[in-house]
DNA sequence: ATTCCGCTATTGTACGTACAAACGGAGATA
DNA sequence: TATCTCCGTTTGTACGTACAATAGCGGAAT
């Protein structure tokens, strides 16, 4: 085991230096076990309980740990959920709601789709697995969901049962990337013919229009656009209690 | 100057204690003209540094203050926008892009509006100070603002010109209230044909409609509805750098 | 077998000290 | 007058110590 030491006279503190190496382990998976305790990170990196303490305090502010009095620190493996914004998961925003909701996949095949393609920033032929799905909520339409995904990594994805599962969820299972770095963009439209019928949507209504691209590790894993119905699915915003701005279904 | 003393039989840590003191008479005005150091704080309340700190990095991390090595510590007067969601103020969105922006008053009358009215929790016959702005950045439309206001909070309101100015500075000002609660609403539609022409919107092309309603210590002070551009406006989300979710105007 | 007690491990709170780093103003200097 | 240097103030970092509060486990008592 070599520990990277800590270096004294870096101009960077060395609770940061200590939070960075520790983010590193976390990431690659070390501390799927346990974490280290106090006593242990001060004697293994030879700083103070105050410097390691400093350390997980940021790490846990991130929500990468919870620490509880007398247990000791679990990882939260939800690492990534915590870090996204709001609009992480749509899947996990209709499910917190208490909405029993289900998919229904309208496509799963390998195709090759120019512009996916070069939303995923791969070449414009490479192979994609695409999966089309119409979500419900409370049994009605909610949204239309359209991911694409490189073929080599989406492959044993084809035999899975999309009816149930987050996608997110479904690719940590089985061990292919996750991603967990990306950018996504909210704009409104008009929605085509294709899902305003899918969605059971009149004429002139409009919907948000949800993009996302993610990445792990630098390389593309998903390009996904979402259709979703405004009238059901609202960005509320409750700053009663000084809470964050948050994406949560409508009562139907 | 009575200073509550600390409770040292309380469950409830010291540091925590010290913040809900010092978060009181922050609100209260008490440090506009200064925020006590580290140590007026350990003599005046009678703590070790190391607990005096602990309470102004809970507030810190709240966003209350600032602290600066060598400089010390100063009051963030924008505690209202910093507590706020990221839907917060369009207009400082826009503003922080850098774009050049400008608004135009369409009305600035005293109305009563039914709708309005019921939003805002008062009598549906109550005389409402209405202001309608269409708002442009770069010199071309981006939004249509309507703003409803308790004729009696807004009268001075009437006289202010509303070309450059935010709404919720300008209250300030002039000392009325500036929301401290509320909520706000994010939703798609095809706007109206009037919203539509003085956005120049073609038809058929969807937009953003913000609801927001303020406000201060329980008593209702603004009730206001946004329409604005997508294809201009959009709600960026970057998790690449571990950033909140953040609305931005996009590029013109 | 079940309950209860107490021990240990672990994190939280709270105190202390010392030095480093950065800002800003006072005073010296050109 | 303008600029530079020095020094005090203030926050940041880092060390130390001690005890409290809590969770979980094992052993004792019923």
């Amino acid at each position: 085991m070599s520990l990277t030491p800590l270096d004294r006279g870096s101009p960077m503190p060395l609770w940061a230096q200590l939070e960075v190496e520790l983010r590193k382990r976390l990431e690659a998976g070390e501390f799927d076990l346990g974490f280290p305790t106090d006593l242990q990170l001060t004697t293994s990196y030879e700083v103070s309980r105050h410097t390691a303490r400093e350390a997980v305090r940021q790490l846990s502010a991130s929500g990468l740990l919870t620490r509880e009095r007398g247990r000791g620190t679990v990882v939260n493996r939800s690492e990534f959920e915590q870090s996204l914004g709001a609009l992480y998961s749509l899947f996990e925003s209709v499910e917190a709601a208490g909405v029993e909701q289900a998919s229904e996949v309208l496509r799963l095949e390998v195709v090759t789709d120019p512009a996916a393609a070069a939303n995923l920033g791969v070449s414009v032929s490479a192979k994609l697995v695409l999966l089309e799905r119409l979500r419900l909520a409370g049994g009605a339409p909610l949204a239309v969901d359209r991911a694409w995904l490189p073929q080599k990594l989406a492959k044993p994805l084809l035999k899975v049962d999309w009816s149930r599962t987050a996608l997110y969820a479904e690719l940590a299972d089985m061990g292919a990337p996750v991603p967990n770095q990306g950018w996504e963009r909210l704009t409104p439209v008009m929605p085509g013919a294709v899902d305003r019928e899918l969605l059971e949507l009149d004429e002139n209504e409009a919907a948000f229009f949800l993009e996302r691209q993610g990445n792990r590790d630098g390389t593309p894993v998903e390009w996904r656009t979402t259709v979703i119905r405004g009238d059901r699915y609202r960005f509320v915003t409750d700053w009663t209690t000084g809470e964050q701005s948050q994406l949560r279904p409508t009562a139907v």
